[in-house]
DNA sequence: ACGCCTACCTGCTTGC
DNA sequence: TGCAAGCAGGTAGGCG
């Protein structure tokens, strides 16, 4: 499950292995996989002459900059993994977009359960990367996602914190996994309001994000099942989750057995005694 | 704005 | 051992 750290780690090692480089060809396996432009044989064929000149992020997508301005974006979703293969390399019986290189590499996106998404955009005219990415959050470790703006955007909310974090368009990035670490972090319960935290609860809450994310990134992301590096290495910082997949073992902090709830149909997992339930408010008709 | 649902997908895990 | 059901969850879109 790829969210900021592994999809950040994923972008930095394809930077270094791709610069320069330039797609010769491109097959597209599984024609879904292509949002833009249609039909993928016409991607194929304008994705050809590419050459790499930088690799970045934006939310959860892999972000391909060409030399002649054109850039390919690739959401990883669930399942979703770009591979540099060395020549002679096996084909991948889940590569669902292969990319020739001219050096004789393979780039794959290998894709077992085809979630995930790729497009190749101008740099300018109608179709913009931009719009891509408008419906998009800030990004939580830029220097300008500060408490204040998270306290701004919290304030105007009544979701539960489980479920905004979980909002792209709330803050970019974010998964299930970091949001029950963040969550923990902060000693907030996933099913607070967001518009009932304190001034220091949203502070606590701004620096667990970052922390979190932080974290997940210097292990060179989390591997559950299918996360892995350009590489094909796993990495290490699911050894350091808190409560993430820890239903019924102790708490860090207070040995408590985390518990796992369901929230917005996705497994939510916490301390009960560090992250203290919510106080609703008194039902009207709840007089002796 | 929000919660809830469904669809998209396949492979691993669980239970009988 | 085999097989079916359950589960994993990122995102888009629909409904109330």
């Amino acid at each position: 499950m790829p969210e900021l750290p592994e999809v950040e780690t994923v972008a930095r090692r394809l930077q270094a292995r791709l610069l320069g480089a330039e797609i010769r060809a491109a097959e597209v396996l599984w024609p879904r996989t292509i949002v833009y432009p249609q039909p993928p044989e016409r991607f194929a064929m304008e994705v050809s002459g590419g050459v790499v000149h930088r690799v970045g992020r934006r939310a959860k997508s892999v972000v391909v900059y060409f030399d002649d301005g054109r850039v390919l974006t690739v959401a990883l979703r669930m399942t979703g993994a770009l591979i540099v293969a060395a020549p002679g390399t096996a084909p991948d019986p889940h590569a669902r977009v292969v990319f020739d290189l001219a050096d004789g590499r393979q780039l794959r996106f290998r894709d077992a359960r085809k979630f995930g998404r790729i497009g190749l955009y101008p740099g300018r005219g109608r179709r913009r990367v931009a719009d891509v990415f408008a419906r998009h959050g800030p990004e939580p470790l830029a220097p300008s996602f500060s408490a204040a703006r998270l306290a701004g955007r919290l304030r105007r909310r009544s979701a539960r914190l489980k479920t905004l974090l979980l909002d792209q368009s709330f803050v970019a990035g974010v998964g299930n996994i970091y949001a029950d670490e963040a969550l923990w972090r902060a000693r907030l319960h996933p099913l607070r309001r967001a518009d009932t935290l304190t001034e220091a609860e949203i502070r606590r809450l701004h620096r667990a994000i970052r922390a979190a994310l932080r974290e997940g990134l210097a292990g060179g992301g989390a591997s559950y099942r299918d996360y892995v590096d350009p590489d094909g290495e796993p990495g290490l910082a699911a050894e350091r989750m808190r409560v993430y997949r820890r239903t019924g073992e102790p708490c860090f902090r207070c040995g408590r057995p985390i518990e796992r709830i369901v929230v917005g149909a996705r497994a939510t997992h916490y301390c009960s005694r560090c992250q203290p339930a919510p106080v609703e408010p008194a039902s009207v008709d709840q007089q002796p």
